[in-house]
DNA sequence: CGTTCGTTTGAATCCCATCAATTGTGGTGG
DNA sequence: CCACCACAATTGATGGGATTCAAACGAACG
């Protein structure tokens, strides 16, 4: 785990499990500020910036590959194609920081996790994962709210709510989405910002 | 001024006055996602991914040069040390928008806009701005609202209670800092995200 | 003596209801 | 564009209870 302040050394690739990068206020509130997935790198930032801003946090189960550092700007630098991924990658990272900035700004409780669910779903995806429809979501709902800016309370209402609606089924660290058209309008969700096309 | 979904050809140094980004929400509401004062860079994200995710608005009586992509690409290719500068640029692009998805999040209005002065104060003074702590500050309340997460009326009301306990001074498109720890502890303010040593 | 099998305990997680505080809405005037 | 007001809506805080799971423990049995 990496934490804030500290001099970093390494990357990793996630490769089971879901990860957090979290940052933490002084009266010990939590903002969980992006979540990752199986395949992606975690935290090429903190990595190469040399001094972390915020720390990251693996679930219990979770896999990662851990990468040095130099070996990364070795690569960086041997490799033209390599660098441009990367690039690409703290790119796409910055994109969806900025959608996360809306999110928790602009959006009302529904609209917010509505929106988290809707992204997550569809970076699974396009990995691959979810036959039937149906996805492994090992996030629990305090994690959910720290995530979304409200709090854990609000967010078992608000997930009664979307369940009511019949719009997801969300139980035993399952999530299924019963009815993408009306969840994506609830969540306001266009998904430009993953640029999936890339 | 760029918009979203558009094939994107420049990018902008910015020479006076701010500019934002934003996104703007199906049902017309706006979440500023960044501000930028003078020297800055505007949008090398949007310049790179060739589709932008969100849009770029100048302030009137604001003034910048325009750099075309192809420009500013040809250029990270021949020199590695602009190469560097550039990717240092996005990353630090990147921490602020991580301190700022903990700023609508997690912290009440009092703190969100009290960060905010402190983040742009902190900006402008490592640019030189700001003789005898007082600084030019364009940002209409219905922007900082739109920065913050909130509304204009409550900014209003933020505002004269941060006023009132004798914090800040905030006038005719100027702002001074009368009580700079007091500020910043109500801020939660931790300078460390914007990286000043790099 | 060591193993096995219930039982207890405690930690998480989820759910629900009530009340309080913060924030938003609509409107007026400077 | 800023300031202010009254009222409404959303969200937060608190406290309670149900469920699950695993760890810790102890008694009975080989």
């Amino acid at each position: 785990m990496v934490r804030e302040g500290q001099r970093t050394t390494d990357c990793s690739l996630l490769l089971k499990g879901f990860a957090f990068r979290q940052k933490l206020l002084r009266n010990g509130n939590r903002q969980i500020i992006s979540i990752h997935i199986p395949t992606e790198f975690v935290d090429l930032q903190n990595g190469l910036l040399g001094v972390a801003d915020h720390n990251v946090q693996s679930l219990d189960g979770s896999e990662a590959a851990i990468i040095p550092r130099s070996a990364l700007i070795d690569l960086s630098n041997a490799r033209p194609a390599i660098r441009t991924a990367m690039w690409i990658d703290t790119l796409l990272d910055a994109s969806i920081f900025r959608e996360w900035v809306v999110n928790v700004g602009r959006r009302d409780s529904r609209a917010r996790i509505a929106h988290l669910l809707c992204e997550l779903v569809v970076r699974l995806k396009n990995n691959g994962d979810g036959r039937d429809g149906v996805f492994d979501f090992p996030l629990t709902q305090e994690q959910l709210a720290d995530a979304t800016g409200l709090t854990a309370v609000h967010t078992n209402r608000t997930l009664q709510s979307l369940r009511r609606d019949g719009l997801i089924q969300l139980s035993a660290r399952s999530l299924s989405v019963l009815d993408w058209d009306r969840l994506s309008e609830v969540a306001d969700f266009d998904e430009l910002y993953l640029h999936q096309n890339i």
